[in-house]
DNA sequence: TAGTATCAACTACATTTGTAGTTAAACCTG
DNA sequence: CAGGTTTAACTACAAATGTAGTTGATACTA
C-alpha cells in the first residue's frame, strides 16, 4: 500500500517506468531529458523503490527498476485528492470547470460526448461491471486523433 | 504572481477563506475542524501570506485575512498541472478516467450531458467569448442536486 | 593487466511542509 | 491596577523533496 501521492518530478519518472516494461537509472536519465544528474535520477529512484513504488531487479551491476503501481491506481488516487480538496470531491464540477475554462475544444467536446454514449450504452447492456475495456470500443471510430493510453497499466 | 500550488491543507485553508470574505486565524481555525493548534494555523496563514496567496488587515490587535486569489485561479493552475503530469495534457483523457473509474454516477451523467448541450449552444450563440456565467443557465434545471459553486471567485 | 568508464550506495544540503511551543504585547475584567 | 486571555511573531524540528557530489566496486578496453 504504497502512499500513491507523487510529486511532478516522481510522476515525470513514473511515465518513462509505465512506458516501458523495464528501465535503468540511464535510460530513465535519458528519456525524461531535463537537465537533471544521472546521480539525480537514481536517488528519485531509489526513493519510490523504498516506498515500494517502483521494484528492481539486478542484471549484473545494473538495476533494473519497472512500476509497481499502475499509472490507472494512481491516476485514480492522485485525481481522487484534487477532487476532494479543490472539487469537493464532486466529479461534475471538475468537468464544468474543464468546460469553463475552454480546456476543451469542439473536436474534445464531440469525443466525449462519443464517450458518454458509449459509457452509457455499455452500462445499460451490462449494468454494474465495468464497461468492456473502458469507453474505448466505440471510442477509437469517434475520435480521430490519438487518445491518450488509458488502458497502459503496468 | 503566486506559485498557484498548494498543499492539501493550504487548500483547505484556502476553502475557508473563499467561503467568506475574511477571517481570522481564530475563524479559520474554527472552521477547518481538525485536531490543529491554533499556532498551527497561524503558521500555515502567515506562510500563505508570504507567498501572496492571501493578504492580511490588521484590525486592532488581530490580523484579518482574505484571499489573495481566486478559487477558480487555483483550480486552473492545479488542475492543469495534474492534466499535464498524469494524463499528457489531455482533458478527454481526465473525463474518460472519470467515467471508467465510476466517479461519475449516472444522474452525473445526465448533468454532464445536459452541460455539454448548454455549453455547445452558448458556443453556437457567441462563439469567442465564455458562455453565460458558465455552464449554470441551463444548468440548474437540469441538475437537482447541489452544484458545487463553481463560481465562487474571490 | 593497467587504465578508464559505469554505476549503485551513501552522504549532503537547501527548501517546503506539517506541526507546535514560547514570548511578548495588547486587551479585558473584576 | 493586576492578573488572566488573545493573538501575532518568532523559533523549532522532523519528514519529504529536489538536487547532486563522493566512493567504492565492477566491468570493459587497449
Amino acid at each position: 500500500m504504497p502512499a500513491d501521492q507523487l510529486s511532478p518530478l516522481q510522476l515525470a519518472v513514473m511515465e518513462v517506468l509505465w512506458d516501458r516494461p523495464e528501465a535503468t537509472v540511464a535510460d530513465v536519465h535519458a528519456a525524461l531529458d531535463r537537465g537533471l544528474a544521472l546521480t539525480t535520477v537514481g536517488t528519485i529512484l531509489a526513493r519510490l523503490a523504498k516506498q515500494g513504488v517502483v521494484a528492481h531487479r539486478k542484471d549484473g551491476r545494473a538495476l533494473v527498476y519497472r512500476a509497481a503501481v499502475t499509472r490507472r491506481s494512481v491516476r485514480r488516487s492522485m485525481t481522487g485528492s484534487l477532487l476532494d480538496s479543490l472539487f469537493g470531491g464532486d466529479p461534475t464540477a471538475l468537468v464544468s470547470h474543464l468546460l469553463r475554462e475552454d480546456e476543451l475544444s469542439a473536436a474534445d467536446l464531440d469525443r466525449l460526448r462519443a464517450r458518454l454514449d458509449a459509457f452509457e450504452a455499455a452500462q445499460r447492456a451490462a449494468p454494474d461491471s465495468t464497461p468492456p475495456t473502458g469507453a474505448s470500443a466505440s471510442d477509437g471510430s469517434a475520435s480521430p486523433s490519438s487518445t491518450t493510453p488509458d488502458s497502459t497499466d503496468v
